[in-house]
DNA sequence: TTGAAAGCGGTACCAG
DNA sequence: CTGGTACCGCTTTCAA
C-alpha cells in the first residue's frame, strides 16, 4: 500500500514535489490551474501532511506544551478548555502533561520539552516545587513560557494571575464581618508566589481587624485528600475555638466539609467556610459554599514581561441556609 | 549560539554522529568507554533529542491523540488523568483535543491525526455524531484506535466501556422500588451505542415492572446547559405526574436540580433523581444525589477486538435528607 | 511558473 | 566497535 505523501501526489500528477508543496501551502507563484489539480488530487487521496517532517524543516511545531498539576479540578479543567479552544482556532496542537504536584515529574517534563517538541509552554507550577532552576532551561533555549495561576516570578515572562492578595483579604474580611474571630487558613505551599500572596491577604485582614495572627491556625495542604481531612480534623479538635475557615483552594474546602461532617460540627452555625473555587455546583452544596470565583478565564497575548491580572469576586449565594 | 544536536556532540567529542546516536540509544555495539563520554557530554550540554527528526525517521512518534467531548466533567478528567499517567510512565506523549460534542470539530480533528502525528488514538465519540465515516479513515491508515465510554461499534477495535444497560436497569429499578411510577429518562444522543444501551436498560426495567413505556418521557440532551434546563422545565410543567428522573449523564442531573429549583419542586419528596456520575461531592449536594458510579477507571491493553467492561455500582449516600 | 537539489536532525544499514 | 552515508517527508533556495 503506497503511502500518501508529497512524492506520491507528485507522481500521480506528473509534477515535482516542490510544486505540489507550494500549491498546497498556497504560496506565491503557482498557477491557479495546477493548484486546483493538486488540491483535487490531495483530497481525493485524503492526503495529510506529515507534521514531523514539516516541523523538522521549519523549526516550529505548531504545538504548545501545557503543564499543570492536575486536571480533576474545576479551575484547571476550565483552563484546559480555554487553552485547547484557542489553540485549535489557531491551528495549534496541545500536548498535555500533569505533574500531580510532584517536583521530579515537573523537572522531567520540562526537560522533555526543550528538544524542539513544542513552540511554547503554558505552565502552572507544582506546589511542591522549591527549586526552579529547571525552568531556566526554558529561557536558555528561548522557549516562550507563560505562567498562570501558580506563578514563578523568578523567570521574567508573561504571567496570567489573579489578585490573590486582595481577594484573600476580602474573603477573610468577609468571615470577620460575619462574626468569626478564630479563623484557620488552609494554604497551599508557601514557596509559591500564589500561596504567599493568599496568606499575605489573610494576615493583612486579621491585622486590620486587630485579630492576632496565630501560626497554629495556618496549615498547609497534604499530599493526599485523605491526609488533608485528617489534618483538618486534628486542627479542629486541638482548637475548638475555630469558628471560620478560609480555604485557599477548593479541594481544601471539600476536605473541610468532610472533616466537619466526621466531627459532627455544623457548618454555618459552628464554623463558616469560604474558599477560592470555580465549582459550578457550589450553590447546591449543603450548606452552600461561599466562594471567591474568578469571573472568566482570559487568554490574551500579553507582551513579554506583562502581567495579566484576573479579577475575582466573592459570589454570595442566596439559598435559605446560606449565612451571608 | 550553536544548537545542541547530535552533530554538535559529535564535533565536541571527535566522533561520528552515528556513534553518538548509538551511544545515547544504548543500542548494541558501543564501547562502555565512549558511551560514558557521550553521555557525560550530552548531560553537560543539556542535549535533548529532536523528537520530530526521530519520529520522521522511525515512523513512530511516541504520541497518542486523545479526543474527548470535554474535560470539565469529572468522568473525563479522571480519564485524562489516567491516560496521562500511563502515557508518561511509558514515555509517551499526549495530544489532547476537545470536540465539545461538535461533529464538525471531531471530523476536523480526526483528519489532522492521520498524517503521522500520532501512533494511536483514544476516543470518546461526540454525542452529536450520526455519521462515522471519518472514523474509518483511522482504520484505512492503520491507526490503532480505542474507544471508551462513548463507543463507536462500527469500527472493529478495542473498546473500554461499562455495563450501561445493566446499570440503567438497576438505576431505573431503584427509582421504582422507591415508589416512582412516572419516570423521565434524560438521555444523550441515541445514535451512540452508550445512549442506546442506557435507554434499553431503562425500558427493560419499566417493562419488568409493568410500567408502560412513554415516549414523551424520554428526552435528549440539548447543545447547551441552558437549553437543557429549559427543556427539563418544559417537560416537568407539561407532565406534572413525573415523580422520578433518571439522568444518563451528570450534567443532566445538575440541570434537573436547577429546573426543580426554578419550579419550586422539592427534590426527594416530589421528584427523585438518579444519575450516572463521578462527582466526588455528590454526597454534599442538597439533597444528596444518588449516583451510579464507576468504581475505577481501568487502563489495560486489551487485545484488538476485545471489549473491556467496567462495572458500575449504585452508591447510596446516608445523610439525613437522603431518600434511599 | 516549475524542477532539481540541499538539508532539517536523527536512524540504520553496510563496510571496514 | 566505529565511520560513512542514504533516507524519512517536507520546505526552500536557486536555476531554468
Amino acid at each position: 500500500m503506497e503511502p500518501v505523501n508529497l512524492k506520491r501526489l507528485a507522481q500521480e500528477l506528473k509534477l515535482s514535489v516542490a510544486t505540489v508543496s507550494r500549491a498546497l501551502n498556497n504560496s506565491s507563484s503557482t498557477s491557479p490551474a495546477t493548484k486546483a489539480r493538486v488540491v483535487a488530487m490531495a483530497s481525493k487521496l485524503k492526503y495529510e501532511p506529515n507534521p514531523h517532517a514539516s516541523s523538522l524543516r521549519r523549526h516550529t511545531s505548531k504545538t504548545i506544551g501545557v503543564i499543570l498539576p492536575e486536571v480533576a479540578n474545576p479551575f484547571f479543567s476550565l483552563v484546559v478548555n480555554g487553552i485547547e479552544e484557542v489553540a485549535r482556532d489557531q491551528n495549534y496542537h496541545v500536548l498535555l502533561y500533569l505533574t500531580h504536584d510532584n517536583y521530579e515529574r515537573e523537572v522531567a517534563i520540562t526537560r522533555l520539552l526543550v528538544g524542539g517538541r513544542i513552540d511554547g509552554v503554558l505552565m502552572s507550577v507544582a506546589s511542591a516545587s522549591q527549586d526552579f532552576t529547571h525552568l531556566d532551561l526554558l529561557r536558555e533555549r528561548n522557549i516562550p513560557t507563560v505562567f498562570f495561576d501558580r506563578v514563578y516570578d523568578g523567570l521574567h515572562t508573561a504571567q496570567v494571575t489573579t489578585d490573590n492578595c486582595d481577594s484573600s483579604y476580602a474573603a477573610t474580611g468577609h468571615l470577620i464581618d460575619n462574626g468569626c474571630r478564630t479563623i484557620a487558613h488552609l494554604a497551599v505551599s508557601n514557596s509559591l508566589y500564589i500561596g504567599r500572596a493568599r496568606t499575605r491577604g489573610y494576615a493583612a485582614a486579621l491585622h486590620d481587624n486587630r485579630i492576632p495572627f496565630d501560626d497554629e491556625l495556618v496549615r498547609y495542604a497534604q499530599p493526599s485528600q485523605r491526609q488533608d481531612v485528617a489534618m483538618i480534623q486534628g486542627l479542629l479538635q486541638r482548637r475548638p475555638d475555630i469558628d471560620g475557615i478560609f480555604a485557599s483552594v477548593e479541594s481544601l474546602a471539600m476536605s473541610s466539609y468532610e472533616a466537619c461532617q466526621n466531627l459532627g460540627l455544623s457548618i454555618v452555625t459552628a464554623i463558616k467556610i469560604i474558599a477560592f473555587s470555580n465549582l459550578e455546583i457550589a450553590t447546591f452544596l449543603s450548606p452552600p459554599l461561599t466562594t471567591i470565583t474568578n469571573q472568566r478565564t482570559l487568554w490574551a497575548k500579553p507582551p513579554p514581561g506583562y502581567c495579566l491580572t484576573q479579577s475575582w469576586k466573592t459570589r454570595r449565594f442566596q439559598p435559605a441556609t446560606a449565612w451571608n
